[in-house]
RNA sequence: GGGGGGAUUCCCGAGUGGCCAAAGGGGGCAGACUGUAAAUCUGUUGUCACUGACUUCGGUGGUUCGAAUCCACCUCCCCCCA
């Protein structure tokens, strides 16, 4: 259940109630694709750095360590020791991402497998199978996430046979979870709008996924190397077609400007690899900008990473230590460059949600577009 | 004391007469990264008045149209025998 607290705008302020608890959002969902957090994260850290949920993905967990694997040792808040919700991404992100590994058919996706080439099929039923047997609070629609540029017939056709999956994939679900027998027969379902850049696809397609009345409903498809302006303007032109009482779902995306950016558009869930990934390479955010702390410039620098910033990271090292710990190669400087950047965008969304609610979200975003862009 | 092998651009290390400002690593400097095949990838790394010129391959002198590459001597380093 979705109650929507305080709206400035288009901008929400809202409680997503769950069976692992409440999501306060505009929420910024951590990215652990193999139920950890690439840089050596643990659920442990994943409470430190105010993480809301966790996502884990399909694909990648159904081959390694396998989804029944999974399934037998309790379900993934188990397996991985994390309480609170867990939204598992269906493979649909891998259509994209593994296109030279892959074939679409109606039925679903011929996979082969990135780590040893073995096949593996996946339609929208094995999708959602694999994720009530992972038991993650919130399952992802099997959907295909089409390239940029796409043409526009294929995208067409594309988005028309993602809204056939999706109806595969509520009747799995439906089954799965009225059979009593699985890890969260209380797992819900959010349905993702694809169409490419095209409006009247993106429009079309959302018009007929509100009509599965899911949990939530995800734009995907978008950040995978159009414009940003372009991706703004999807989200502002699908979003009035999008339930109100429901949450939406901005997948992928993005920077603290995308977010703000789509917050403002009524987006209330998002979800990005950028910290994490950015954070591995020496890219760091801050209140005042982005730093790439391998820079010469840190060498002597005694000052935190961000002086505005509660993290343990920013409370204990200066950034003379963690460009050091990046020069020597350290799992240290990995470790520790992740914490950062995840506590800041966990703690750059509790900032949004609280200038929501008091009506000053639009000053804060102005304010953060303007400082948040810079390079320091 | 005798015999042998070496000294190359920040480091290691290719290169034995022109296609060499000099391979390849490393290190340095910078950039990219958006539902994670990413602790990855890319660029750059002698100087300058930079589609060219100049300086550089232990030192000095020589051979040659032309030398990191050949010759002589010198300096230093390593190995073996005594």
């Amino acid at each position: 259940m979705f109650e929507i607290i305080a709206t400035q705008g288009r901008a929400r302020l809202g409680e997503f109630h769950t069976v692992h608890g409440a999501i306060h959002t505009p929420v910024f969902m951590n990215v652990g694709t193999q139920a950890a957090i690439k840089g050596g994260l643990s659920s442990f850290d994943l409470k430190d750095i105010g993480c809301q949920v966790e996502l884990s993905n399909t694909y990648h967990l159904k081959l390694r360590p396998g989804d029944e694997v999974i399934r037998d040792l309790g379900g993934l808040h188990k397996f991985m020791n994390w309480d609170r919700p867990i939204l598992t991404d269906s493979g649909g992100f891998q259509v994209f991402s593994l296109a030279k590994l892959r074939n679409i058919k109606e039925e679903g996706v011929y996979f082969s497998s990135h780590i040893d080439g073995r096949k593996l099929f996946m339609g929208p039923e094995e999708s959602i199978e694999i994720q009530s047997n992972l038991g993650s609070t919130i399952a992802m629609a099997f959907d295909e996430c089409v390239e940029n540029p796409a043409e526009y017939n294929y995208a067409k056709a594309s988005h028309e046979r993602t809204v056939r999956w999706l109806e595969r994939c509520v009747k799995k679900l439906g089954e799965l979870n009225a059979s009593g027998e699985t890890v969260n027969p209380h797992q819900m379902l959010f349905g993702i709008n694809q169409g490419a850049t095209y409006i009247d696809l993106r429009i079309e397609n959302m018009k007929r996924i509100a009509e599965f009345d899911l949990d939530g409903y995800a734009i995907g498809g978008l950040a995978v190397g159009e414009p940003t302006e372009t991706m703004y303007e999807v989200v502002e032109e699908v979003e009035p077609y999008a339930p109100k009482d429901r949450p939406r779902y901005l997948m992928g995306v993005g920077t603290p400007v995308n977010i703000l950016e789509a917050v403002d558009r009524g987006i209330d869930f998002f979800d990005c690899v950028l910290p994490a990934r950015n954070a591995r390479h020496g890219h760091l955010f801050t209140s005042q900008g982005v730093m790439n702390i391998h820079n010469a410039k840190h060498t002597l620098d005694d000052s935190p990473v961000d002086a505005q910033c509660d993290c343990h990271v920013c409370k204990n090292f200066s950034r003379a230590y963690l460009h050091h710990l990046f020069k020597a190669g350290e799992i240290l400087a990995l470790r520790l460059a992740v914490m950062h950047n995840l506590y800041f965008y966990n703690s750059f969304m509790e900032k949004i949600r609280r200038s929501i609610e008091n009506g000053t979200f639009s000053e804060f975003k102005r304010q953060n577009t303007e400082l948040l862009g810079r390079r320091i």
